[in-house]
DNA sequence: GCGACAG
DNA sequence: ATCTTGTCGC
């Protein structure tokens, strides 16, 4: 798919000061509710989601997979099925000063298609400016898909961020696609209840901005904690996943859209497959590096 | 100056 | 993110 802001392409040229402008602009640009061509409830596998205690029922196929043919849509029963919707992981791994970007798009719970991109990284991680490193790959890799995501969940923050323009919003805004972000940690703003206690799987706790995130009134919630996966019997505990509305998204659907696509891990699979695949292509990409 | 910070 | 053994849980 292609790029419908280029005015928003990250650049890692810029300055910093230009960096962080681009970010607000982004963040004006960026739509925090719902505008999704499909029905937010059915993002992923074709049954529920992870709200169920794992039993190891589905632990889904081992993602070797070329693809398939395209099943038509059409039904001869009476009402027309709509197909599920197209929803994309995507991760990034990294290669001595090379970044690889890996996109796996699924629907009903089946990859149907996978693509990658490496690209040089230009500049160093700086908090806050994450995308500007990342970004580029990113868009690379969304150029090679052949269709266009429903929706897309994007390892980092989205709104949650100084300037609610996080990677996931960067991405979003930029190829004006939905997107979620879905982070391991928390990198700006306050949960109302304390994490630091083994929260139920399904649960959610509000993200509010506080004085960190500059660009919203202190005490908007800006994404939730959610947890997608808890040990059952035992003392120890997983912490919760970090998720945020990344563009044409609110809050509720984001969480709604991760644990619909939790299927007994931590992350959800098209995260989680992005990630495997990123780490498959990085192990050949490190050889045909001088 | 100090703290604090996705991947 | 990346470098890694063992350990725990399901």
């Amino acid at each position: 798919m292609e790029v419908v802001r280029p005015e928003f392409v990250p650049d890692a040229s810029l300055s910093h000061e230009d960096m962080e402008a681009l970010q607000r602009g982004i963040a004006e640009t960026a739509v925090f509710e719902d505008d999704l061509p499909v029905d937010p409830a059915r993002v992923c596998g074709g049954s529920g989601g992870a709200s169920e205690p794992a039993t190891d029922d589905a632990q889904t196929s081992l993602a070797d997979a070329t693809d398939s043919g395209d099943a038509a849509t059409a039904t001869d029963s009476g009402v027309p099925a709509e197909a599920p919707p197209l929803v994309a992981g995507v991760d990034q791994a990294f290669v001595d000063d090379h970044a690889v970007s890996a996109v796996v798009l699924l629907r009903g719970g089946e990859v149907i298609e996978r693509v990658y991109a490496v690209e040089p990284v230009e500049i160093p991680y700086i908090p806050g400016l994450l995308s500007f490193r990342e970004g580029t790959a990113i868009l690379s890799a969304f150029d090679a898909l052949s269709r266009d995501p429903d929706l897309a969940l994007v390892d980092g923050s989205g709104r949650i961020h100084f300037r609610e323009a996080g990677i996931a919003t960067h991405v979003g805004v930029t190829l004006d696609l939905p997107t979620v972000g879905v982070a391991k940690s928390l990198l700006c703003g306050a949960p109302r209840e304390s994490l630091d206690r083994k929260l139920p799987q399904g649960a959610r706790v509000a993200i509010e901005a506080d004085g960190d995130v500059a660009t919203a009134e202190p005490g908007t919630r800006i994404g939730d904690a959610v947890q997608t996966r808890q040990f059952e019997n035992s003392d120890r505990y997983v912490n919760p996943l970090i998720v945020s509305p990344g563009h044409r998204v609110g809050a509720d659907t984001a969480a709604d859209a991760v644990l619909a696509c939790a299927a007994g891990y931590k992350l959800p699979e098209p995260t989680r497959l992005a990630d495997q695949y990123a780490d498959e292509v990085k192990a050949e990409v490190r050889e045909e590096l001088d």
